[in-house]
DNA sequence: TGTACATCAGTGAACGCGCGTTCACTGATGTAC
DNA sequence: TGTACATCAGTGAACGCGCGTTCACTGATGTAC
């Protein structure tokens, strides 16, 4: 869900520097997305970005059309990066089990873990940041991030149907809501530790939806 | 835990338009409050504020020492409404049943339905708004932001001491976390609920909040 | 009841800075023949 | 292999606007005697 420690330990999609002009598009991208995770977009300025970039203000406005299309751009390398995260920890999460619940139950404790290390590193969330300030970009930003949270709905509501139609759930649950609630509690825990300023409150409240899903599925 | 309804529905603590400066004050203050949850602090102009308030910049500046002055004012008020919207919610969740359970299930019933409504109008938290834009505001803002989180912790972590004294939790749980859970709940709906202009998620989440409490207590 | 003074609740004009954006230009690299 | 041209990846200077903030001033209301 999160494309921060990708960025750090994984090439990026788009960035694979093969030219020198990809190079310094993905370094203004990484220097945006730390700036505006910690402080969000509006007090974020083109003349910080390309100061801290190593470059001059219209060298910054030879990648991207606006400032807007800076925010475009952020989303679009971060969907990709984090559906494919999501997809290689669903896999893996997978190979380990066979049984649906057990999977979810194992991808829970890997996402825990690097929930841990995102909030140590950098605590936020790119496409909260840009919804808790949506009149502040065009439409396009704004639809881009509904999909990313429909495509978090689509894929953990399938994994539940799938765990729901082997184990039973041992009272009646609304699976979708229990998908999103997935996406709630990441989302208000990235806040909540951001807040106190301690990292251990996401792998701690991670757990907790993880006892709830064993709680609600397990014989 | 949030004073949009509060400031529609009932007077304010310190708005109470005894003098004239006071009423411009907190009509300046509403207006702060509807454009920062909607779009963030820094994106939120003096000029556009009293635009709308109808006085001028330098009438701003009598009211308000600075701009980080309007954000310690508005947090000040903030939790004044919402220490006491919660203290009179607690009351009467508790006036209704004796038991500690139960009136904590009462409350968060009338919670998801303030909840609700509050989603309806104007869906973000000003604390949310605050956190996640942190390195614009001076210390004391942000200060005051984690005391209000840990007054929540406080309140509702108590309750729950409470209720496990007299419902043994039917596995081991750690009850801080839990209360925890509250805000986190709270905090990512609101903004699921804002992403996806639909406000019917938050009561959804929040009765799943509450299913968990039951099922957890429940004997 | 009238006068003197103080405080309240602002106004109007000006400030300098930083912001996003534009535009004409340029040196380095790549491609065609 | 050399020349001509095109594209890439920028630079430097300037723009106008809006931003937060200051300051000298003012008319209305409140208080003391």
């Amino acid at each position: 869900m999160f494309d921060a420690l990708e960025a750090k330990t994984a090439p990026t999609v788009q960035s694979s520097p093969r030219s020198k002009g990809a190079a310094t598009r993905a370094r203004i991208l990484d220097l945006a997305y730390e700036r505006i995770i910690d402080k969000g977009f509006a007090a974020t300025s083109i003349e910080e970005l390309v100061e801290a970039g190593g470059l001059t203000k219209s060298g910054f406005f030879y990648h991207f059309r606006d400032k807007n299309d800076l925010a475009r751009q952020l989303i679009d390398r971060y969907v990709a990066d984090d559906v494919l995260l999501l997809d290689r920890m669903e896999a893996r999460a997978r190979g380990l089990h066979e049984d649906p619940l057990h999977a979810f139950l194992i991808f829970l404790k890997l996402y825990a873990e690097m929930m841990d290390e995102m909030l140590r590193v950098r605590p936020g969330c790119l496409v909260a940041s840009i919804v808790s300030q949506d009149t502040t970009f065009d439409p396009g930003v704004r639809a881009r991030s509904v999909d990313i949270i429909l495509g978090w709905r689509r894929r953990f509501h399938a994994w539940l149907e799938e765990i729901a139609a082997v184990h039973p759930p041992r009272l009646a649950v609304d699976l979708e809501a229990l998908a999103d609630q997935m996406i709630v509690m990441v989302e208000g825990l990235i806040l909540l530790s951001k807040a106190l300023r301690d990292p251990a409150q996401g792998s701690r409240q991670m757990l907790l939806y993880r006892d709830q899903i064993r709680l609600i599925f397990s014989t």
